[in-house]
DNA sequence: TCCTTTCTGTGTATGAGTGAAACTGTTTAT
DNA sequence: ATAAACAGTTTCACTCATACACAGAAAGGA
């Protein structure tokens, strides 16, 4: 490890979004903010995308020249940084509302999402490793804290963490496109989706993709069921089978039981109603399950006596 | 439902890429092709980046004006798109010598993520829906082909492969990100995860962010396990549960299968298959009510453990 | 009080980008 | 043979990020 890796300078863009870079002393007053090129950069991204973002364009929404939003800011790709942290926001206190942590991953989930869908532009802007700011730091948290007293350990905490956090941004990235598309074609998105399907259907042929062919000919691409609903419980399925499987060997890390609960003569009790509690979890799940599967069944029964 | 849907003029860049757009019949002879053209443009992104790609640069170098692009892509994007789907490929054969479809599909993952390793620029193009050009097809075609034979329906099929495309395309997104930044600061991969793993040591503080800090603390940052390993093994593992809950009942459904389903009127299943939800609800509520008993259980013994 | 330093917002300039339109010359269908 | 259709070029109008020099404003020190 390098020298310099051991005391880094925080980057300008990095310390601006954390609020804790230098300002100055002397001159004359600040007439323009961060705060306030943000926010308007913003506002300019949500309306026309992110295309329209220039520093021109934002300069002219403040009633300033462009150049004078450099002693803000110092280039383009910090405002982005700026504008991403902003827009991301923070997640609402709901998903402690929820019970349990499948309900609360959830909550955080679908939060997500919606962020993606009001500005989707945020998804077009790249991204470097993961953003170090305090917004985007704010949603790490909260997924913690859903899975908090889960017996995972830290590295699969996280895992389970960036597992929610892409399927957001996979889910966000394919509707935001339809809605793009919408917006570009004067469509709806139900629209679009006919539209994409009525595509494939005019140039996929059955030999070079016989299984892609059934699938479109089945309606597919148009088909009302969530295929990210779908992913997602499947994936909470996994953790959660993993978590049950490791309930009997790990003891649960609650973040307070890390020094309080060690020396507690009840410590014992407390193991046996979170095991409890997360055979209860599978219960309720495994019941859902068959109660889909008795749906399904039903819906077929009801094709069948139709046919 | 529009009239224009039913019958869509196919994009031009859709047609050329699926290679059935109209060839002119007269006129000098044409001393380039759509092909190299993208060729040139994908190798020109590998070695310098998306920002590098214009078209004055792609004609450079063919060693033509910038402007004789145009008799060939009407526009740039329609130039990104052509990139896009032929730096996608297509997935090789090694998925078919994989035995059983979780290998499959881990073989198509991995090969994915090689693929935005490679062209990482691919990460930062606009999606639109999914993309109905042919390389793209072939990869959903080969998810289809590593899952088929599982008793799932269609839909479900669909979301299992947009799945793990997701988790691919995500993975590729952090990892072609901590890549990136390499290259711009001059150091390995490793160094950069430090530098990270340092940022967030210097401005996450224990008191907004707890579980956060604890993680950065243990060095989750700079944790040699693979987070995403983790969520794809979960999320199969999510799918082997369901389709072997489903086995039971659901008879496999390959592609043959599709029209040979009995077309039998049957009413007593009927009434059968809707006792049997009910049943099923009956015992989802059970089993929340049990787990919400679980619950105060668990937190009862929190308090005991800790007062 | 006055001067120096530091900072603000502005004006101007540069190099790079997309792409429209008009132009010259070539090939093919009729 | 002729006209239509086309290829590649040239020129032009526009937008963008940002470097640099400037005039004036605020604060500190003499």
């Amino acid at each position: 490890m390098p020298e310099d890796l051991e005391d880094i300078e925080l980057p300008r863009s990095i310390a601006l979004a954390w609020g804790i870079a230098a300002n100055p002393q002397r001159g004359p007053k600040r007439e323009m903010s961060v705060e306030r090129i943000v926010e308007a950069a913003v506002e300019l991204a949500d309306a026309e995308g992110i295309g329209a973002v220039s520093m021109a364009a934002v300069a002219k929404r403040l009633g300033f020249t462009p150049m004078s939003l450099y002693r803000y800011v110092t280039a383009k790709d910090d405002l982005l940084l700026l504008m991403q942290d902003e827009a991301t926001g923070v997640p609402t206190l709901a998903y402690r509302d929820a019970e349990g942590w499948r309900a609360k991953l959830d909550v955080l989930f679908r939060e997500q999402v919606a962020i993606y869908l009001r500005h989707p532009w945020i998804l077009s802007l790249p991204i470097t490793g993961s953003p170090v700011t305090p917004n985007s730091s704010r949603w790490i948290e909260a997924g913690l804290e859903a899975i908090n007293g889960l017996p995972l350990d830290l590295t699969d905490q996280l895992a389970v963490v960036l597992a929610v956090t892409g399927t957001a941004r996979w889910q966000g990235m394919v509707y935001a496109g339809y809605d793009a598309s919408a917006r570009e074609l004067g469509l709806t998105s139900d629209e679009v989706a006919t539209r994409e399907q009525r595509l494939y259907e005019r140039v996929v042929d059955a030999d070079d993709y016989p299984l892609l062919r059934a699938l479109v000919d089945a309606g597919g691409f148009v088909a009302e069921a969530d295929p990210f609903r779908f992913g997602l419980d499947r994936t909470l399925d996994g953790v959660e089978a993993f978590v049950t499987d490791r309930a009997d060997v790990a003891p649960p890390r609650v973040v307070e039981s890390i020094d309080d609960l060690s020396d507690v003569a009840d410590e014992k009790k407390y193991r046996a109603a979170v095991k409890a509690r997360l055979a209860a979890e599978k219960d309720v799940r495994q019941a859902e399950k068959a109660l889909r599967q008795a749906r399904r069944l039903e819906e077929q029964a009801i094709r069948e006596a139709r046919g």
